[in-house]
RNA sequence: GGUCCGGUAGCUCAGCUGGAUAGAGCAACAGCCUUCUAAGCUGUGGGUCUCGGGUUCGAAUCCCGACCGGAUCACCA
């Protein structure tokens, strides 16, 4: 039982036997009692003034009074100031709670709802190399899916691969054109950096001829339309429709490229997929779907043969779902790959790791499956997250201010080896493979606390001039108390088995209190589907930690019984370190 | 213009389901390694919580209105 449990069901009768009232929950306001006064925790009693007609001070000093007359095991200690009553917990009542903490190894998981939940995230176009604002994705993506399913959630990890349509089209065309054969192995360039170079490449010749055309006197409009490279990648998307053999070809050979490489970024991330689906095998799908709710009424055909959604009763427009020369559009293919998709698991909820540009796209989306009857449609979550923001502004491909993914992660882990060199424990008797496996999980680490620390539904800066840090409120930060305490642990050996001390220092009472904290924060960071909230525990937890190792000796502690407390307490909060950081997709070194 | 989101220290961000004197980190300055890992600990300075009303015992937090910034409202994805 937490302390709150335990209170609760008191302070109600408190106020009942004192006031002759029923208290209920919401009036019963609990919290942390601040550091400037003593006492682990604070009943607001503002709520209970008016009952009780007595002055703030006086009703807390009563139900103060009342506790530790009634419940002194319990209620050690009290004082009343102004409307808060700070109660002091017994001792004993905190080191029951470790020895509980200690007892559960899977501290902080909620129990199995028998439910399925499915996350979507990265979704990728395959025609260039992903950047922070991909890295945003995916570590939200995975966070989300790892914090579900310890709120007892079954979770399907789920990937739609953007692989068809003109973007890629326009990659395959300049790679004809200018790429004489050029190949991964052959340039040695990742494949979907290779195909990210001809999309770039395909960019500045389509500006060159659109620059020529308007010297001729075209104006731009028409210059846009009439560029031979432009009319060139039309023509070869008719044909991958028409399933012409040279461009299927083709294309499923620089797919394969982008794939290789796209699998190595996402192994670096470490992030991974259960089940992934391609837009090629899916908007099919979609226009099926969406003929059978035109037969049904629920579509309308225009004169042109276009086919609309008609949402204004849903205080919306009406919405394109196929294009009047029959093709499909972005929402078609979301429908497709929601009936797939639904085909596959029996979803109860589904999620879409998606940007905040595209809210209104998901807002129809859910009306739109819902009406085509899908049970998840009504309730979908479009977890919507900001934009990663550069110094001058948003990060554009073609304007060259993208941050690569690769080049990211490259750079901050060997900043990380830069860093380690400087620390002389790092290297003893450590082999160059062990280093190099520290710096990649360090460097990652400060990489992913950083991004995952910022509240999801903010815009957040990324400045490329700025390294990101590895002091302070960081993922390193937390590594390093995790380190620490692992290398007491070692140190060790044995755990004595000496009985636990029944006496607790101010330090390791505010520890084991962080620590029975857990579970509440994997709930509310579930509820709120933040990840932000798990770095914020961990952050605190890490600081309470080192605070409490600066000033208080474990291995060199005399008393057997205070020693044993004390392993007992650094053993769990690397536990819970641990299992806050997984949450994160951070791993964790057992020395650095 | 309609809708949605944001505005907290020089910078990056917490706090937002109303509670005590608004917190961290970075940057600056001053201390702490003969002791379990100094990627640490301790301290100093730094604030009109964008502005104006309202709600009440109490507002950074809730409501209304301005202002500023962003997103979106495609036969783009």
């Amino acid at each position: 039982m937490t302390l709150e449990e335990t209170l609760i069901p008191l302070v109600k009768q408190a106020v009942h036997s004192l006031y002759g009232v029923e208290a209920n929950d919401q009036q019963i306001q609990l919290q942390k009692t601040r550091a400037e006064f003593e006492g682990n925790i604070t009943l607001v009693v503002f709520p209970f003034v008016k009952l009780a007609r007595k002055a703030p001070q006086q009703v807390a000093a009563e139900i103060g009074e009342w506790l530790q007359s009634n419940a002194g095991q319990l209620v050690a200690k009290y004082n009343a100031v102004q409307g808060f009553l700070n109660l002091s917990i017994a001792d004993r009542f905190w080191i029951s709670q470790l020895e509980a903490v200690d007892a559960e190894a899977e501290y902080g998981k909620q129990p199995d709802r028998k439910k399925l939940m499915m996350v979507e995230y990265s979704s990728p176009n395959t025609n260039k190399p992903l950047h922070l604002g991909h890295v945003r994705n995916n570590l939200l993506g995975y966070s989300i899916a790892k914090i579900q399913e310890a709120n007892g959630w079954q979770v399907v990890k789920t990937n739609i691969v953007n692989d068809r349509g003109i973007h890629i089209c326009k990659s395959m065309l300049a790679w004809l054109k200018y790429g004489n054969g050029e190949t991964p192995a052959s340039s040695g360039k990742k494949g979907d950096h290779l195909i990210g170079d001809y999309y770039v490449r395909f960019d500045k010749e389509y500006k060159k001829q659109i620059a020529e055309l308007m010297n001729a006197g075209k104006d731009e409009e028409t210059a846009k339309r009439e560029a031979p490279l432009m009319l060139e990648a039309q023509e070869m998307l008719r044909k991958w429709e028409a399933g012409d053999k040279e461009v299927r070809d083709l294309w499923t050979k620089m797919n394969e490229w982008v794939y290789a490489g796209f699998d190595e970024t996402y192994r670096r991330m470490g992030v991974s997929f259960d089940k992934i689906y391609y837009e090629s095998n899916t908007y099919l799908e979609g226009k099926a779907e969406v003929e059978k709710g035109l037969a049904a009424g629920q579509f309308y055909r225009r004169e042109d043969g276009s086919v609309w959604a008609d949402l204004t009763k849903d205080g919306l427009d009406e919405k394109l779902l196929l294009r009047s020369d029959g093709t499909s559009v972005y929402m078609t293919q979301d429908i497709g790959t929601a009936k797939l998709r639904y085909r596959d698991y029996p979803i109860d909820k589904m999620v879409y790791v998606v940007g905040n540009e595209q809210e209104y796209h998901f807002k129809v989306l859910s009306i739109l499956l819902d009406r085509l009857g899908f049970p998840f449609g009504k309730e979908l979550v479009h977890f919507s997250y900001g934009m990663v923001e550069l110094p001058n502004g948003k990060m554009k491909s073609r304007e060259g201010t993208v941050v690569d993914a690769d080049d990211l992660m490259d750079k901050m882990v060997e900043d990380a080896k830069e860093i380690s060199k400087d620390k002389v424990n790092t290297l003893q008797g450590i082999t160059e493979e062990e280093a190099n496996e520290i710096a990649r999980k360090v460097g990652m680490g400060a990489l992913k606390y950083f991004i995952l620390k910022v509240d999801p539904r903010k815009n957040m800066l990324f400045n490329p001039e700025e390294s990101i840090d590895f002091n302070g409120n960081t993922g390193p930060f937390i590594q390093y108390t995790y380190a620490r305490i692992q290398s007491v642990l070692r140190k060790a050996e044995s755990l004595e088995k000496s009985a636990l001390s029944c006496q607790l220092e101010e330090k390791e009472l505010t520890l084991i209190q962080r620590l029975t904290d857990y579970p509440a924060v994997v709930r509310q960071a579930g509820d709120d589907f933040s990840p932000a909230v798990v770095c914020n525990y961990a952050y605190a937890l890490a600081c309470d930690f080192n605070s409490f190792y600066h000033d208080l000796s474990i291995l060199n502690e005399p008393d057997a019984s205070k020693k044993a407390l004390r392993l007992l307490l650094a053993k769990n909060v690397a536990k819970v370190l641990y299992s806050a950081m997984a949450l994160l997709g951070i791993e964790m070194p057992e020395r650095m």
